[in-house]
Formats: structure tokens, sequence, C-alpha cells
DNA sequence: AATCACTTCCAAACCGCTTTGGATATTATA
DNA sequence: TATAATATCCAAAGCGGTTTGGAAGTGATT
């Protein structure tokens, strides 16, 4: 069933009926009514095939997840941000397009999705220290909205972000507080934007206080549970190991449990682990009270709220960049606790 | 720059410029070369919105993801099988098109979704016992390929599956074979196929050596890492407690060890764990050696295979189901080991 | 030289919608 | 009552490709 088809069932025009199902004014409101009867009634739905075609919009926007040929990882927080964005297509009426490409294709793919027209704008994920995606986008005219920032770039451009550098400055007076001295990072790959804000909210941190850092108290790798269990074992073995952790995410705090445990030591008690909980939903922290202390922040309501950044910025390009920061909760768990007399 | 722009510059018919780019005979070679050079210079790539309508055909496959609205558990294993059914994609020139919607919203997402054209197939997620998406897809003639399997349903239909029940019997004999008898299961979601498939394993392989199910040893939860934890410490905590525990997926067997280790036991020697390992990138069960034993089947891998199948099935509507089932490698790692002899 | 079979190209219709530029009927205004 | 304004509807022209049904040219065949 076809707008063609329903406007001779109902010996109208196909201008007319198409009026009257978009809402416009100049529709008789009697005719309007029979004719969103009959839509309903005849299960008539638009083909977006034509609407995209004749309107000139894609209404679609794309996420370009790029599948780094190195190391082959799919970014955990991938699946609850998808999630938060995919509400608010659905919502708006919107398709996500999601690409999955080789690193090195990336380029391409944004030029495709361009000159193709496959969508209206695009958000940008994990942004690195110089981002170049950001001067390709500008380039070729396409509407994008970044997740994180991009330390270094000089354009203009829409991003949201959560105050990394500020919860984990709030992570580390935290510790501080509560007597620790020797306190190790435990962090994301130092290319990402994310992580170096926080690295300098900790180097802050301990700079307020007069702390000077130390390099082997400051680790920096992929995200997984072993390596969050290799960083923190080999700090231990320490001859002066930390007594406090910050972990960038809640794999890593994992791995970093692990090891604290296999040590024969107690978390919470003989050392303090703070993480950083991107709030995912097959990961929560702890059910009712929460397993580790951390800086909080939602990735869902992250996506959720990205999306809505760029649907505004399609809708209206303006000149000016929306700019947003999210900051973290610092929530109290079960991992941490005052330095141990002994060491302090 | 379109087609007719580009036939102009060529001083040819937009006819011709289609057909030499579409690899059609009936254009000279010459032509042909011509065409592509200039479509080459002038950075021309057709508008898709416009061949979607001119052919019919949507070049796009949809996954919809039903959030449930009770437990608002985003899989963990969904990041991983999108970006290999989005290598797929790529390869073959198709979009891959994500809803995420309401789980009592699927059925409306696939009628629109059909109505309005937006896809040429899709690919079921997760299906449950009895799974009545089946039905309907196969009503709304919507070409759908399903990862896993739904027992019960009564219509034939294309799958690709791991082999979870036979897996599972492989993994309850190797643990038999190391002389364990009190064998947990800490399964995940029983309305769920794959689960249910588990199980059956799991139970076989004890009914072939005449051990009689216990319930108190069987639990199912979603499988977070708390809800194996909460499994494994009320079965420790029995009076006839489990030497061994065969875990549903890497989260929940995280919960579980840190069960094990709170209860002062040893991993691999005072308790053996046994998991399903869905190869996940953001999680590897250990660098070089695994620190699970597993049962494992890549689900990044199964991600491409099921979208070949579904392009190969949109190309070629067969009236027989294709149908694939794909072993588990059983993988040693260190967490299993003989049953203890003091509870042999 | 006429016919036939290819080869190579093109004009025009079509996909299903939106949107422009009227046309017609109805009501208000003078 | 004539005219202007308004309400309501429609025909037709896009949007940018694909595809059908020739047409013209070329070389081979009779």
């Amino acid at each position: 069933m076809n707008l063609k088809e329903l406007a001779i069932k109902l010996g109208l025009s196909p201008t007319t009926v198409s009026r009257a199902l978009n809402g416009y004014p100049e529709v008789n409101a009697e005719t309007r009514e029979r004719v969103m009867a009959a839509a309903q009634r005849y299960n008539y739905a638009p083909n977006t095939r034509a609407i995209r075609l004749a309107t000139g919009r894609a209404l679609a926007v794309g996420h370009v997840i790029p599948i780094m040929t190195r190391h082959e990882i799919v970014n955990p927080v991938f699946a609850d941000f998808i999630a938060g964005a995919g509400e608010t297509y659905s919502r708006q009426g919107y398709d996500m397009l999601l690409s999955v490409v080789p690193d090195d294709d990336e380029d391409r793919t944004y030029r495709v999705l361009k000159s193709r027209g496959s969508v209206d704008g695009v958000i940008v994920h994990a942004p690195r220290l110089h981002d170049p995606r950001i001067a390709l986008l500008t380039e070729i005219g396409m509407p994008f909205v970044v997740h994180g920032r991009a330390t270094g770039s000089t354009l203009p451009y829409s991003w949201l972000d959560v105050n990394n550098r500020r919860a984990f400055l709030r992570a580390t007076e935290f510790l501080l507080d509560l007597g620790h001295t020797r306190i190790a990072l435990v962090n994301g790959l130092e290319f990402m934007d994310f992580a170096i804000r926080r690295r300098n909210g900790y180097l802050e941190g301990l700079a307020a206080r007069n702390i000077p850092p130390d390099t082997t108290l400051m680790f920096s790798a992929e995200m997984t549970e072993s390596a969050g269990f290799r960083a923190a074992r080999q700090m231990l073995a320490l001859p002066h190991p930390p007594t406090a952790f910050l972990v960038a995410s809640m794999i890593s705090g994992m791995g970093v449990r692990r090891a604290v445990e296999a040590a024969g030591l107690t978390l919470g008690r003989d050392i303090s682990v703070i993480i950083h909980d991107d709030d995912l939903s097959y990961l929560p922290n702890g059910d009712d009270v929460p397993i580790f202390t951390a800086t909080r922040s939602s990735v869902r309501e992250a996506g959720r709220l990205v999306a809505e950044m760029l649907i505004d910025l399609v809708n209206d390009p303006a000149p000016t960049p929306r700019e947003r920061l999210l900051e973290a909760e610092l929530i109290i768990g079960q991992s941490t606790g005052p330095a141990p007399k002994a060491l302090q």
C-alpha cells in the first residue's frame, strides 16, 4: 500500500493525502480525519526510501566504529552508549547507521557517508589527542558531535564529555583525605583524550598536597582485566608499594582486585581502590551497595544526550558549537578505607 | 556531483554512465574506462537514497535490540557480535541499521521496518523458548536469520547457533573425569534458549554417570558479576558444597571466583570452574595462558557468519532454511584440577 | 546490395514520496 | 452585487538513480 493507492481509495490526490498525514494546515479537518483513519486501516506507512529521496534528508545518524587492526578491541562501553543513543533515535524517528571499518579506512568511510548522503550527521567516538577526524568532518561539511573531547584540536566543534579531570581529582583528594599518600594510577591508553584528562586530575590532586608523582605508580594500557591484574601485581611487589589505586574502569578494577587478593591483602582495609564506573548495565557495580568506590557517570545517558545534541545540530546548524560537560558522581563503596597505620 | 552532471561532463547519457559504472556489458570498454576515470576524478558516488528507491532494495540489514523494561540489561556480547556482523556488511556494501526499542514495542518495530522498506532483512538476537518473533517475521514476509535457536518453534527458519548442549556436556564430562561429583551450574536466565540447552547438556552429562541432579546446585539469573558471586557464595555455604562450577559467562565467572576466594579457597585446587567464553575482545580470558578453563566460541565470528547467511538469504530466497551449528572448543586454563581428595 | 546480428548508445518511464504553483469553491468585505 | 480573502484541493515537477524498449552504426552473411 503506497500513497497513490491510498489516495485513489480515498478519492483524493496524493498531495492532499501527504499533507493530511504530515500535519500541513491546508487540509480540511474532516478530510484529515478520514485520511488518518484510512492510513490506519490499510496499515499504510510511507516508504522511507522515497521520503529520503524527496526531502534530501537521510533521517539517519551514523556511528563509525573503527576496528583497530592492531589490538582488536571493541570498546566495552559501546553497547550501552549505543543503547542510549538508540533510545533517542527511536523517539525522534531517526535511524542509526553503524559502520564497522578497519581504522585505516575511517576517512574514506566518512567521505562515502557524505557523498552518498547516507546520514545527516555522525557521532565521533573515542577521540584521541589531536584527533584528525575533527578536521576531516569539518572539511567535508558533515555535521558531527564528539563523545569526549580532543585536546589539541584547533577547530571549533560540538562535544559532550564527562569532566574526567575533575572526577579523578576528586577521587585523588578523597584518597588523600583518607591518609593515603602512595596512590597508584591504573589508566587507560594515554593517547585517548579521556585518559590524559584523568591523569591530569590525578597529578593535580597530588600536586596540591605536594606529593611528587612517582612513575612506578603510573600505568597505562588497555582496560582489560588482565592488564589491571598485571599492573597491580607489579606495583604491590614494589619495595614501597601503593596503599591505594585509582583505576580507569570496572573491568580493570576487577583485575586489580584479583591481584590484591592474590597478594593476601583485603580490599577496603589493606588496599583502597577507586574505579571509574561507566554504569554499564551488564557490569553493575554491586547490587544495593556498591562494591567499588567509584567516580560514576552513565555512558548510556551520555549516548542519549549526544544523540539529542546531534539531531539539534542537524536541524539547526548554528555557527556556534554546542558543548556540554557532565560531572561524575563520587559514590562510596566498600573498596576504600583509611590508609593502614603501619604504612602511613 | 550526481549522475546527470557527470553524464553531461562526459557527453554521454545517464543511462550509459550508470551502466558503465555498474558493470553492464552493453557499453564499450573504452567508454567504460573514460566513465570510471571521470567518476574517480570528480569524486562521484551514487546517491544511495536514489539507488534504494529505484531498485526497491534497502541495501541494509536491521538489528532490533530490545531494551527490557524490567531489567535494563544490554547484552554484553552485543558489541562483539555487531562488530563481526558489521565487518560482513562493510565488505558486502550493506548498511547496518540498529533499532533500540522497548521490548514491548518490538513487534511494531518489525512491522514498520517492513512496511517502510527500511531493510532487506533482520537478524534476530537472543531467542527465547517459543520465540514469537519467528512467527511474526514469517507472517509479514521479512527475511531473517536467528542467532541461536528457538526451541518450541514449529515454523522452519534459518539460524546459526553454537552447540551449547554439547559444549556443556563436554565441560561436565571433563569435570566428572577429574573426579568431581558435586558440580554446580550457574546458568543464565532460563527462558533464553541457549541457557536451556546448556542446562540440558549439563543434566545429560550427570545422567550418563548416574548422578542425580541437585537443585540446590542449579542457579539461574542474569549473567552479572554480582549474580555469579551470590550464587557461588550461597552454594559454598551449603553443608555439602560443590567442588566445581559450570558458569555461563566470563562475567559471572569473575563473580564466582570472587566468592571462591572470599571463602578462603583456591581456584583450580579447591574449586574448579569452567566458564563459557564468548571470546569478547574486551574481556579476554587471560593473555597467553587462559585464566579459566572454558568452552569457547567467538561471538564475533558468529556475527560475521550470521550476517553472511542473511545476505545470502536476501539475494536468493530459497525455500529451504539455512542452518549452521558451530562447535565450541574446550580450552584448558588454570581454573580446573582434580577434585580434592577430602571431598571426593 | 540487401539482410542480419551485434555492438553501443539513448530517451523516457519509473520508484514513491514532497512541494511548488495554481485552480476552484467558499466566505468576508465593500 | 462585485470583489477580495481564505480555505481546500490538485496537477505536475522534482529528488537521483535504474531499467525498458528502441535506434543507429558496424561488420558479417547471403
